[in-house]
Formats: structure tokens, C-alpha cells, sequence
DNA sequence: TTGCATCCTGACCGTATGGTCAGCTTTCAG
DNA sequence: CTGAAAGCTGACCATACGGTCAGGATGCAA
């Protein structure tokens, strides 16, 4: 860690373990679900005794709480591609692309979220029916002007969302699924960029999404 | 139950029996994942005492891989709608349709799977190495097929076909997350109709898929 | 009717887990 | 320098869970 630099400030200390306890919690509650997961194994993987965990984290429930809002800020950071955009092939394009990185980058993320989802959002119920509801009517408009103006072809808008939350996030979470048939390996920049472009190109055809 | 019936012959029992542990164990798990089900729980939803299950099923393991089994096959049947279709109109409506259903019907399943999957498939790696992989590699060849016969755009056919698992599981899996932005209702029988003609619309103009 | 295999279950057990706490060390403002 | 606040932790506790088992109930073939 920082075992030969000069004594870290309380401020340091505070903020250094935190992030510890939350990146150790995010992948152990991705590998083995809230109830699988155990105080102790992300103790271990943190590096630090059980008991510091409680100083940080009062309970269980409260650092499962952490992380998952965590996730959610992502996730909804990546949402802001699609406002600035002035049509569906640039919005929807960059959008596919924040999410594919977000699946990429964060992985467990996606998995604790889908697992919080799956489990009827226990955590997380009222944010989806506030911050995730807004923002989904938003974009829900947005794509409603862009068939208006003939930008692309009348397809039901929500639809067209749960289609790119769909085929995005599947590559987080069901990530194992896709190594296996990719004999075992995990996706080259390669790979990850045709994965990328193929689900551009049939979405934004299948759409009829006309560029500008 | 069968209160006021003859009494059951012991098939009919080990059956009936059987048969309503896995169904609460379906559900169970995938309310609650591996780790959060317990004994107890599976137990009074299925109406026995829990010493009961360990009769018909030695361990907690042993449960959870019969679930996931049944679920696998159910999984791996709805493919063959792909097998007889003459072109990809025909083969990928129908399966859209098919796994569509599966989403509708069994969104426990779905869910269990998915946990599955998303653990690392702990349980499950052997057959995704061999029966899953081999059926992919099959619709595969026949995609690449329909690319020849000029009856579809050249699209990679595996990233088409986790297009087609994350859309359809997608209605499964975040069942929660589309209740809610749909006003707390589940969807009626008209919407879960337009999911699936978007889906089929977007994917088939998307890939260019000639009929016939 | 009899005997046996199957079916059933309350009571019990060892363990692992989430959580607590008393008391230690370290930082740092005044 | 000092004292209080923040940070840390080994040892401990109560509980809940998966699993066991002895022995009773039930069906069924002969």
C-alpha cells in the first residue's frame, strides 16, 4: 500500500479506505449475490480486518447500499451523450458507446445492478420510480421528436430503450457466458469494437435512423 | 392440496412432491439468489417440512442444479424453431417469439439462469462448454448460411445472436425494472405484443433479412 | 394380514456469519 | 505538550442456516 511514504491524514486514510471496502465489495457481491457474499471475504479482499469494515460500513446492508448507488451514478452519467446529440445516429451511437464502455470497464457494476434489479430493487426501488422514471420519460420525448421530425422510423420508444439497455449490458452480465463460446477467452479491442459496431449498425438500420 | 382425494399412489406422491419443491425452489432462488435462498424458505412455500426436502434432495447444491437443469432444457427447446425455417424472416420471428414467451412464462427460470451465468456458471460450466456451445456453433453456420444465400446483410452471427438473448431475457431478468417505468403494472397482453413486434422489426430490417 | 420399502418429520447439532465492544494507537488542533 | 477525537482491532456473542437422524406413519406386494 503506502507503507514507505510518510503517514497519511485522516482525510487520506478516510477516503483511501472507503474506495478499498467499495471496490472489494463490488466484486465479491458481483461474484456471489448480497446473500452469498460475506463480510469477511471483502474484509480479505480489501486488505483490511472484518471489524474495520463495521467502522466504515455500520452494516451489510448499508455498504450493499453504497455500492449500488454508486453504479447508478455511473449508469446515469452515461445517459448524457444522448442529450447533447441532434439526431438518432449521433445520440444513439455514443450512447451505445458509453454503455459498451461501462460494461467494459465496470463489469461488476453491471452485474450488482442487475442483480439488484433481478431481486425486485429491494435498495433501489425509489429511485427507479424518481430519478430513473424522469430520466427515462426525457429520453423517452427525445426519441418521440426525432420520429416527428423524420429522423428515423416510428418505433415505440421505450422499447427502443430496454433494446439498448438490453444488448449493452449483456455483455457485462452475462460476460462468462460469452468467453466461454469465445473458447474461453475473454474479448480482444477487437472483438469489443465489432461487438460495438454490429449492434450500431443493425439498431441504427433498424430503425431507419437518418444521419443529422 | 389433495385433501379430499383417495390417498396418492407413491409415484403420483414423489412426483407431486418433487414437482412443487423445484417450483418454490425456482422461485426462491431467483427472488433471492443462491446464497440469500434458504432451506427454510423453499420449504414453506412448497408446503413441507424442510427435513422433508433433504429427502428428495440431498443438498442445497443438489437442488439448485436440478433447477438450473430444467431450466437449461427449456432454454435449448425453444431453439429448434430456428432449425426448420427456410430463411431468416422465418427462423429469428419465431424465435424471438419463442424466447419471448419464455420470458413471460417462466421469468423465475430466466432469472435463476441468469444468476447462473453471472456467478461464473459454477454449477453449469461443463454443459456450456459442451451442449450450449455446440448448439451455438450450429446456428452459427446456418446464419452464416442465409449471409451467403444473399437472404440477409453480413452480420456477425454470434454478436447477433447475444442481440437476440439480451432483448428477449431482457424482459425476464429486469421484469422489475420494466414494471416500474411502466407505471407499476406488469405489462398486458398488447404490450408484451408490441415488445415483441419491435424487437422483430428492429432486428430483421436491421440485418437487411430478406423473406423466403 | 403381514412384512417391508418408502415416505415423513420433530428435534437436534456444528458451523459460519453479521455484528459488538472494550481498549489500544494515531493524528492533530490549540 | 496535551487531551480529545478519529482510527483500528482481537476477541467475543447470538443467531440462523444446512444438514442429520431416530423413529413413526403409510402404501403395497405377496
Amino acid at each position: 500500500m503506502t507503507e514507505s511514504t510518510r503517514p497519511m491524514r485522516r482525510q487520506d486514510i478516510r477516503r483511501e479506505n472507503e474506495k478499498a471496502i467499495l471496490l472489494a465489495a463490488e466484486k465479491v457481491f458481483a461474484e456471489a449475490g448480497f446473500g452469498g457474499a460475506t463480510m469477511q471475504l471483502i474484509a480479505d479482499l480489501a486488505g483490511l480486518p472484518k471489524a474495520n469494515l463495521h467502522y466504515y460500513f455500520a452494516t451489510k446492508e448499508e455498504l450493499y447500499r453504497s455500492v449500488v448507488q454508486n453504479i447508478f451514478e455511473i449508469w446515469l452519467q452515461a445517459a448524457n451523450c444522448f442529450d447533447a446529440a441532434r439526431g438518432p445516429v449521433d445520440g444513439i451511437s455514443s450512447y451505445i458507446d458509453a454503455k459498451m464502455e461501462i460494461s467494459r470497464r465496470h463489469p461488476d457494476g453491471s452485474k450488482v445492478w442487475a442483480s439488484e434489479v433481478m431481486h425486485g430493487a429491494p435498495v433501489l426501488q425509489d429511485y427507479m420510480e424518481s430519478t430513473l422514471r424522469e430520466w427515462t420519460d426525457g429520453r423517452v420525448e427525445i426519441i418521440r421528436r426525432w420520429i416527428e421530425e423524420g429522423k428515423m422510423d416510428p418505433v415505440d420508444p421505450r422499447h427502443l430503450l430496454y433494446m439498448l439497455w438490453a444488448t449493452t449490458q449483456h455483455y457485462a452480465d452475462f460476460g462468462h457466458q460469452i468467453e466461454t463460446l469465445n473458447g474461453g477467452k475473454s474479448l480482444s479491442d477487437r472483438q469489443w469494437r465489432e461487438a460495438k459496431e454490429n449492434i450500431k449498425r443493425v439498431i441504427l438500420t433498424g430503425i431507419g435512423a437518418q444521419p443529422a
